[in-house]
DNA sequence: TAATATTGTGTAAACGTTTACATTAACTAT
DNA sequence: ATAGTTAATGTAAACGTTTACACAATATTA
């Protein structure tokens, strides 16, 4: 392991300070074209690399986004994650990546973990509805871009989904078909993702005279089993709905494979709709409509935000609030009309 | 955005040394345990927090981690880096992720970059056969273990699922619920654990007196429309398969899926296994019986590695070949014995 | 031509730790 | 009582950058 150059290498090679070379690397108008290439050349020739923890500790500052996320290994967040990791790359950046499963102080934890590694911005989903400890962030002036679950009051920048707009393509989708009553298989209310899906359903029903019949509205904690006993207790109405839109692809599964199970033909006698565009959705039989959040595409704008950030002039900057058109893959569970 | 306290500052108030400030923090038995207590109840008090990119800096070693696999995304190695997250955030450190994009060359520059970062060790999965690169990260003294693609050559350490085995276990299964003729959809055989897989599948046949029919191993390229097409070429055969072992789910769905199509009975009439438990197995029509590869668990064990190489003494470290018993998840596509 | 700008470079401190090498005081042994 | 330990702390340099400030040399202006 023969030691690493430094800029004082370089310096020392060339009979001049590690001022000078530290300037001339980094383009410092000051220097004079002859001495950058003189810099320039010698850093090559002697393999320089620079050293970006000592810069981190110089700058208070080293180039890393960090990236708390409920859990890596869903399938939207190891997506989304994709995304900020292909868009930050572009300015040499790196990404720091750490887990809330879904606990709010565990949240906090990782965020003052990120403060002090001096990462130049954090990216987030939320674990909770509690965003109290996002000050912290702000306070030591580090860049904060929420996702998905996102801090509406307190984070400046916030990229998600239009859940509303996704939710009110796929009901708009199943009235198309000529589904004449459509439930809702909703999930916490608490959490606003799942409050704007099911405005989003409401709106769709209401601008196109249907009426909104609340006993077709059934909460989920969008898991299977769940999904399954709610399709359940809709069927078994005495008057059942003829098309289920969920806020989530499990629960929608859930639904699915009761009906499967039960005979019921899908999608001639019942449509059905998934949210997020799970793997799965396509492979299933029938396969499932769902609404794609375009996730990687999220993540890349994710990435994006803090550059625009980084590259205006501190204080002018706008606060972002940015919504993403989703796109509902139509496919077997919910066309009926051949065309 | 006050200022940080540091070190400094703690010796200040208590009128001692920066020195047996640090000394104190970190425990060092040439400090009494009077000036222990005084030093760790001013931090607390003054609400120090440790500044790792000075400490990395002067050890020319941060705590942390870094993670290159060909997508981040693919459930697969999210899963994995789930699992070396959890591990390593145990021992205070953290994973900084890098895509190869099964390129060399970018593996090869994250490698750069991740050196640059002065991490404390690497954790990767090859993007291709090309394990030169990594002689690099050898002579920087930085550990190294690969994973599920590992570098037999070069890696010290490995840890991967037993592929051999898995593939045994599942083409056993098929014996034993009565298949007579089974075929193997084999992976690209340029890839070491697509060979081992195959020579699982031989090695059941084998031992349990099963004739080896080369017409019955096709090779794919892992993706669903190559399971279809191979399918069909099994099932078109003079004397065709009753059952397929597939070297990847996705190839064994197009299995399935071409199987479904012609009105071939699943199980009954085909008996049909994947490989790597991929989240949609569980949830198709029939549900696929598939050899899990505990990805958490390989994740873990790769943190664990780590550590285990950090704390014993330098030179004496074993190197650590590990394979991971898989699991077979057994489903309905291959279970036409009822128990 | 003297005063003033401009251009290019050097000096030195700072970022916050860690640690090899003193130093001092108290303790042990003879 | 004196030399030799041992225990506890201090001094100062180092890690590799960046940058405020100073400075010299040249160019510009009046």
């Amino acid at each position: 392991m023969t030691k690493k150059t430094t800029i004082s290498d370089i310096a020392r090679a060339l009979n001049t300070t590690a001022a000078t070379v530290s300037r001339a690397l980094s383009d410092n108008p000051r220097i004079s074209d002859k001495t950058k290439k003189l810099v320039n050349d010698t850093a090559k020739a002697l393999g320089y690399e620079p050293n970006p923890v000592a810069a981190a500790l110089r700058n208070g500052r080293s180039k890393i986004i960090g990236v708390i996320v409920p859990y890596i290994d869903r399938s939207f967040f190891s997506s989304v994650i994709r995304g900020i990791e292909e868009e930050v790359k572009k300015h040499g950046y790196n990404i720091m990546i750490c887990q809330s499963l879904e606990d709010k102080d565990a949240e906090a934890e990782n965020i003052d973990i990120l403060i002090n590694a001096r990462v130049a911005g954090i990216a987030l989903s939320l674990a909770s509805n509690d965003e109290s400890h996002l000050t912290k962030i702000i306070n030591n002036n580090i860049a904060l871009v929420t996702f998905d679950r996102v801090a509406d009051n307190l984070a400046p920048h916030t990229v998600a989904a239009d859940d509303f707009e996704g939710s009110y393509l796929a009901t708009k989708h199943l009235i198309d078909q000529g589904y004449k009553r459509i439930a809702h298989l909703a999930g916490s209310q608490e959490i606003n993702i799942y409050r704007n899906r099911q405005r989003g359903y409401r709106a769709a029903l209401e601008e196109n005279g249907h009426d909104i019949d609340n006993d077709l509205i059934v909460s989920t904690n969008s898991k299977v089993a769940t999904g399954r006993a709610s399709a359940e207790k809709l069927l078994n109405l005495k008057n059942p709905p003829d098309a289920i839109t969920s806020a989530s692809d499990f629960s929608a599964l859930g639904a699915l494979q009761f009906c499967k199970s039960k005979g019921i033909k899908i999608p001639q006698e019942i449509g059905i709709t998934g949210f997020a565009n799970e793997p799965f959705t396509e492979y299933l039989e029938p396969s499932m409509t769902s609404v794609s959040q375009n996730t990687l595409e999220m993540g890349k704008i994710v990435g994006q935000v803090f550059f625009d950030q980084f590259n205006t002039v501190e204080k002018q900057t706008q606060y972002k609030k940015i919504l993403l058109k989703p796109e509902l893959i139509i496919r077997k569970s919910s066309q009926r009309i051949s065309n």
